[in-house]
DNA sequence: CTAAGGACCTGTCGGC
DNA sequence: TGCCGACAGGTCCTTA
């Protein structure tokens, strides 16, 4: 699923279809997915407008003027938006329909996913903690110095931690440590101040460009209005274990680091 | 407090 | 062709 780029794919084109349009019913298809989906969110949103779509880490904030609804779409889910009467699929686990027969649907095959009601999000549990968002000036080299300074764990794992930068899940961490030549799983402690300042550099940069591609699809993201993401093409390590390093040649080594797939080029990353 | 591993769930792919 | 294990974009929770 989605990670930052796709997340903000799905809300740009969510947000001008269903902001300002009145709910005339909500159906919850299946209940259980990370957390339950709780109960009222399909009688409180009734005949209510969502003023406006904003997004936090990776989760999508619909905003009304009672209170929050919080999407996330853990590794496979996708909203997308069907005419009056479309067919369910498989997968389909609720669903807003708005007075004017538009539908706006969630997948999740996975269920990794969740959907909540919240009346303050600000002080939500989920969101209270999180660190500054990557594209922010709060997001630069001298915060994450300091954060390296602290941590006793490799690098890649250090940014990959929501409470030192959200949004930067496997793909992206593995990429943006190639761009700026560090072998994920050095010590953090161990970045000098020209290398974070690199990293951030290009954390950055590769997620704007991945944002202006539409995202990753791997498999199954596809934004609402159907269409992939262009970013894979990009894709400079990830998913290209045994192939040649498009810089030097070598061939990119795979490795587990947090239980996640690692991929680098032992020639440009030290 | 931090860090590491488990858990949640379904689908797909490669190997035998 | 069929079965089985490994793996997949996330991240909270539990344990040490």
């Amino acid at each position: 699923m989605p990670e930052l780029p796709e997340v903000e794919t799905t809300k740009r084109a969510i947000a001008p279809l269903i902001e300002n349009k009145t709910i005339a019913k909500v159906d919850i298809l299946q209940k259980q997915l990370r957390w339950m989906i709780p109960d009222e969110i399909a009688t409180i949103l009734i005949n209510k407008k969502i003023t406006t779509v904003t997004r936090r880490a990776k989760y999508l904030l619909f905003h009304t003027n009672i209170g929050t609804m919080i999407i996330h779409l853990g590794m496979t889910g996708t909203l997308t938006i069907h005419p009056a009467n479309s067919a369910l699929k498989k997968h389909d686990h609720f669903q807003i329909q708005l007075k004017s027969g538009a539908i706006m649907r969630y997948n999740d095959p996975r269920k990794f996913g969740c959907i909540l009601w919240t009346h303050d999000y600000q002080q939500h549990r989920l969101l209270s903690n999180l660190g500054p968002e990557p594209l922010t000036p709060a997001f630069n080299s001298k915060y994450l110095l300091s954060k390296c300074m602290a941590a006793k764990k490799n690098i890649k794992s250090l940014i990959m931690d929501s409470k030192v930068v959200v949004g930067v899940g496997n793909i992206y961490a593995n990429e943006s440590l190639f761009a700026a030549k560090i072998i994920p799983s050095r010590s953090a402690t161990l970045v000098t101040e020209n290398e974070a300042d690199l990293l951030v550099k290009s954390i950055k940069s590769i997620l704007k460009k991945s944002i202006k591609l539409g995202g990753t699809t791997l498999k199954d993201f596809y934004a609402p209005d159907g269409k992939p993401g262009y970013f894979k093409q990009a894709l400079s390590v990830y998913g290209r274990e045994d192939q040649n390093c498009y810089h030097c040649d070598d061939i990119i080594q795979k490795i587990v680091i947090g239980q996640r797939a690692t991929t680098f080029c032992a020639t440009c990353q030290h």
